[in-house]
DNA sequence: TACAATACCTAAGAAATTTATGTATATATT
DNA sequence: AATATATACATAAATTTCTTAGGTATTGTA
């Protein structure tokens, strides 16, 4: 994920959100996918990609299905249960240090 | 900073906001103040907290003033001209990457 | 025919953090 | 008086997450 130091540990719940949506992407699909939302801001890169995809599966969260396309392997990818469980506490998580965040930056908010 | 993976690259940010409205403030406080900013919901460290300032003062963000109160050490940190600036900065990377996150996890949210 | 786009991958190194220590003084508790 | 907690600094090893830099192979474009 090139382009900005901030984002260390939300790649995870940028894959687990899209694949919430779409049911099934495959990992080029992802990268392609976060370009257009983010207008170019944010690139991720596959050296950060594909680790995290591998470990997410390790872990449980998602299963893995190869097809070929035009000649060319694909590998979609889809949440498990826990992956669907799992997506709810990292988008939580994610409400959660923003909140922290702006009442940390901005003296108007405070947690209650 | 225990308790969340997402506030990773975040810490050089809440360090240099906090000097900002504060002007000079010492490790210690540091870490009391974030915790009752954030109702103890973010610890920050001592083993994350002691080398991020060591860096930041190596980068010319931060000076320090040694001071002994109560016959115990503290060392007063405060911005340097070029603290002032990244501060600037990193708030801007910091409402950047919010607003982001938001266009990936809340479909409603779009850049424009 | 060469270059970009599609599609996967890994490995070395950097950066930021956690976890685990260590030192020392002041204050509160037993 | 002894012990624990709070204050206040620090570092070092290990871990996590990412960047950078490669690598393979096919399809579409100039």
């Amino acid at each position: 994920m090139a382009n900005s130091k901030l984002y260390k540990g939300s790649l995870t719940t940028i894959i687990l959100k899209l694949l919430n949506e779409k049911d099934k992407m495959y990992g080029y699909e992802i990268t392609q996918k976060v370009k257009e939302l983010t207008k170019g801001e944010l690139n991720i890169t596959e050296g950060a990609l594909y680790p995290a995809l591998h470990k997410m599966e390790a872990d449980g969260l998602l299963d893995v299905e190869v097809a070929k396309v035009d000649n060319r392997l694909r590998k979609y990818y889809k949440l498990t249960e826990n992956g669907t469980k799992e997506t709810s506490n990292k988008l939580a998580e994610l409400e959660s240090y923003i909140k922290t965040m702006q009442v940390i930056v901005n003296p108007k908010f405070s947690l209650e």
